[in-house]
DNA sequence: CGTATCTCAGGTGAACTGATATGG
DNA sequence: CCCATATCAGTTAACCTGAGATAC
């Protein structure tokens, strides 16, 4: 690793963020999407009834940024809201059908473009990426992110 | 991978890029610097007298982008600039001294920050995280990027 | 009283597109 | 003539901080 850059994992995990935002934003936009919304959107399909600041959390960004997707995702109708019956202040979401059948159209387009990121390795090897992938984000989870 | 968000790699890597990036900012904030200026300043370190294009390229992001970049760069005389006796028009790069001063500083708590990214992983692994990330790269360099 | 949620308001870094000049 | 580089100008998406009201 000596004639590599400092910090060399964060260098790579950035260049394949960038590499893929362009081509992602682009089969996301046809759908009328920005990265955030659809991001947020998968995430409500499979853990219904949380919160926009448990999502924040879970995205690593602040509740404040979480609550301009979550605007954007009840105004398009993806998403609905119902106040928590024990606790007065908290608003639970839900995906609609309307955001599920969004969500389904939207699955092979990107699932292409995902085997595309990874159409190098075995399927082996993928799936060890994305183990390596989760502890990673679960060690940054652990840090104090202040 | 039914039950998981389509997409999984691309979701994982924006979440990691997300994930680690506050604390790089915090690191890199403590010596004046910015992501993308840190980065393009590691690869002059290893890639001396490349046009700023061409560093534009392989950093996935526009040439107009990646003058800012190197603006700051030269502002901060990190780096300086010369004409190429071949192209009149192409101007190359090459890190100064004082530049190379600022990226041996940083060297130890930037990588101290990597190491906590993969603390979770043996060397092995981490080894082949990096191999995995750069085939995912490399795939996206290969698509017509448009 | 402290902690957490939600919301309004304003700010910034880092990407983008478009247009133009010039050299190979 | 075409293509790549460099540069000026304006724009946007997606983060941020700060401040205030309410609920447990």
């Amino acid at each position: 690793m000596a004639d590599q850059p400092d910090g060399y994992l964060i260098y790579l995990i950035k260049q394949v963020e960038l590499g893929v935002r362009r081509p992602f934003e682009h089969v996301l936009a046809q759908h009328d999407m920005g990265v955030p919304v659809y991001t947020a959107l998968s995430v409500l399909r499979r853990v219904p009834g949380i919160t926009s600041s448990e999502l924040a959390r879970r995205s690593f960004v602040r509740p404040q940024t979480m609550a301009e997707t979550v605007s954007a995702l009840l105004e398009a109708g993806w998403v609905r809201r119902e106040r928590d019956p024990a606790h007065g202040r908290q608003k639970l979401l839900f995906i609609t059908e309307s955001g599920e059948e969004r969500a389904r159209l939207m699955h092979s387009p990107v699932q292409e473009l995902d085997r595309a990121l990874s159409s190098a390795l075995t399927a082996d090897e993928r799936a060890q990426l994305v183990r390596y992938l989760r502890a990673c984000r679960d060690a940054m989870a652990a840090l104090p992110q202040a």
